[in-house]
This record gives C-alpha cells, sequence and structure tokens, in this order.
DNA sequence: GGCCAGGACACCA
DNA sequence: TGGTGTCATGGC
C-alpha cells in the first residue's frame, strides 16, 4: 500500500462524509431487495428504479421464487419506469433462475459463497457484469470488494489520481490496494462517491460547493471553480 | 428538445 | 481486444 495515495483516500473519505454524513448504503428493505435494485439501476437514475421497486413490491414480486415464475412480459411492464425494461426484466429472470438452480432460492446461500468464487459465480449470471456483481458482493453478501462505478471513474479521473480511461479492474485493484479491506468503509465510500457526483461532480461540474475542490487536478480548474 | 442517469451485452473489424 | 450500437424511461 503506497503511504502517500493511501493518506489521499483517507483524507477525501473524511472530506466526503464530513459533506454529506453517513450514507447508511444500500437503500433496501431487504436483501433481495437489494439485488433487483442493483440490477435495475443500471445507468438509470435511482429514483426511477425506486419507482420500479415500488411496483414489484405492490405486485408481491420481492420474492426469488415469486418472480422466477412470473411471465417475463409481466415482469417488464412492472420494472418499466426504470428504463430498459425489457432487458431488465431479462436479467432479473435470469439472476432469479440461478438462484433457484443452484442455491435453492435461498440468498442467504448464495452469499455463503466467499470471494472471490461470489464474484465469479455472479458475473456468470447474464446481465449482471462488474458493478453489479460487486455491489451485490459488498451490499448484499457483505464482503470486502470495492465498487466502482461512472462517477468514480470520473472523479477520481479529475482529482488526478487515476487515468480518466481507466478500465473496471485497474480502478478496482487501485482501491483495494490502497484502502483497508473493511466493509462498512468500503460500503460507506462507494456510497459517499455517488452522493458527490449525483450532487455536484456531474459533466458540467458545480465546484464551488465540492468538498474536493483545491484537490481537483481538473474540472475545477477548468471551469474556474 | 436535448442531455443525462449508481451498465451490460452483441457485434464487428 | 477495443470501439460502437442498442436497450428506454423520466427529470431537468
Amino acid at each position: 500500500m503506497a503511504a502517500g495515495t493511501a493518506a489521499r483516500l483517507e483524507e477525501i473519505y473524511g472530506r466526503l462524509l464530513a459533506a454529506f454524513g453517513p450514507q447508511g448504503w444500500w437503500p433496501a428493505e431487504g436483501d433481495f431487495e437489494m439485488c433487483v435494485g442493483a440490477i435495475l439501476t443500471q445507468s438509470t437514475a435511482w429514483v426511477n428504479t425506486a419507482r420500479a421497486i415500488a411496483n414489484l413490491r405492490a405486485a408481491g414480486l420481492l420474492d426469488p421464487l415469486e418472480m422466477d415464475t412470473m411471465p417475463v412480459e409481466d415482469l417488464a411492464m412492472l420494472v418499466r419506469p426504470s428504463g430498459y425494461f425489457n432487458m431488465k426484466a431479462r436479467k432479473l429472470k435470469a439472476f432469479c433462475r440461478r438462484l433457484g438452480e443452484r442455491y435453492g432460492g435461498d440468498l442467504p446461500s448464495l452469499f455463503h459463497v466467499k470471494l472471490p468464487c461470489l464474484r465469479e459465480e455472479l458475473l456468470s449470471v447474464w446481465g449482471i457484469g462488474p458493478e453489479t456483481a460487486d455491489s451485490i458482493a459488498l451490499y448484499g453478501a457483505r464482503q470486502p470488494i470495492f465498487v466502482v462505478d461512472a462517477y468514480t471513474r470520473r472523479i477520481f479521473g479529475r482529482l488526478g489520481l487515476t487515468l480518466p480511461d481507466a478500465d473496471y479492474d485497474h480502478l478496482q485493484r487501485f482501491f483495494m490496494a490502497n484502502l483497508p479491506h473493511d466493509v462498512p468503509l468500503f460500503q460507506e465510500y462507494h456510497a459517499l462517491i455517488v452522493a458527490l457526483g449525483k450532487d455536484l461532480c456531474r459533466p458540467a461540474p458545480r465546484c464551488r460547493r465540492c468538498p474536493l475542490r483545491d484537490l481537483c487536478a481538473e474540472g475545477c480548474a477548468r471551469v474556474g471553480g
């Protein structure tokens, strides 16, 4: 672990925590709902994901066995507010099918699989890519793996700590190599990155209120703060 | 009316 | 292996 880099990551974490407060992620009422949310929020604003989840809850479908037996066309209509609804309905079905076939529909049995096998298992499900797999592993199974998303790439690229076009695995290794492997820390750090990304560090950044403003190597200087 | 949002997959060169 | 197109609703 490079001491300088680790110290910077710790400082950034402290600033984000001070600015936004504890996020207490994941926003879900149960572990299966957490997994569903991870799939539905792919490239989608959370507010729309929440609408889709509300539809599923109202239909009594926040259960892997119930969802597995639901016609995919009907499922698609329920998750419509989250966008890409046909694709996402198929992805939810694929996840439920795997859960049923290998784990008897029992989510704790899946979560009992330890990293890195859990990650490989999730990645082998159609529709689950690196970010979704890691989100489920970290927030669902509560195992220590760092979640990388578009905000992570954008923010840490602007800070000059990573390359703007760094791939997922490279970014993940960067955080995993420079942070203690602590589940609550990983959970909170990713949530705080999202909080910053949603609030300030957009393509047109609103840097005046950014808690990382003086650390920013690119975005803030470019727009004049 | 255009841009963007807590990605992933299929296809092609 | 990397680039590009596709999937799609809803807020601003």
